[in-house]
DNA sequence: TTTATTACTAGTAATAGTTATCAATTGGAG
DNA sequence: CTCCAATTGATAACTATTACTAGTAATAAA
């Protein structure tokens, strides 16, 4: 663990945590290469992934979407309700009303629970018409 | 769309579902390969995906884990909250006491929703034990 | 039963997404 | 400015997963 290594805010570091900011489609590694590269056109697909990984590491950024599939990425840190196309993956905020749930702490296992991810999965408009 | 398809039940398909439904530990598909490698030593890591896959298409198994993160398989398909380690990615069931929480049809934003996926994420007793 | 058709398998090759490596560069403390 | 660890771009390596293929087994049709 180098918990005491620096981190420094490189121009690629805050461009890549600015664009991820703009947006709220949850983009993948490489949307996000395409998004940044309009403003530093010679940045590489490493950078934006490593970035990207410090970024949720630091709590700035979290990763979305299902388990296996390509990662996506989310630049708000409050933890909010997602919604998840089965068919496209796209990933969309939801304003769930109640406040996430919480984990009873005799139920917990001995984990020491820090974050708690609530995600819908459905079908959305766009596929759903497209199977007519 | 291949609805029409019809499955048929081999004896690798049999086994794989067998094996995945006596843990609870969520394997991935190679540790799903090696627990049926012990009944079937023949059986190829291709078949194993492929049929872990067709499971859950048909709603008797469901993905979990890390979005971005290998594969782990659940055998038990209704809905249930799981519990996942940030270090180690292992991830364990939790009896949450209420019913999972369900989304108003106004916040859907015309997703047909059909699953909800609750997990809590921190640190498991083994890794916060290795920390020390 | 034979024949035709389709689903499935093992084995292997190919792919895609991600991570590691490394020499060169840069941010920021002093 | 000077120095050095952090960071970068470029590219190679890796790993989980998927696709392909020829052969096999199950089911349906004749």
């Amino acid at each position: 663990m180098d918990t005491q290594r620096q981190h420094r805010l490189s121009r690629q570091r805050k461009v890549i945590l600015q664009e991820l900011c703009k947006v709220d489609t949850h983009p993948t590694a490489d949307e996000v290469y395409d998004m940044v590269r309009r403003i530093i056109p010679r940045i590489s697909l490493g950078t934006v992934y490593r970035n990207l990984e410090l970024l949720c590491s630091q709590g700035l950024a979290q990763k979305v979407g299902q388990a296996g599939g390509q990662k996506r990425f989310d630049g708000a840190p409050q933890p909010h309700a997602h919604l998840r196309c089965r068919l496209c993956s796209r990933v969309v905020d939801v304003d769930y009303p109640e406040a996430l749930p919480a984990l009873p702490e005799a139920l917990a296992k001995g984990f020491e629970v820090s974050a708690c991810t609530l995600e819908f999965v459905g079908i959305c408009p766009r596929c759903k018409a497209q199977m007519s």
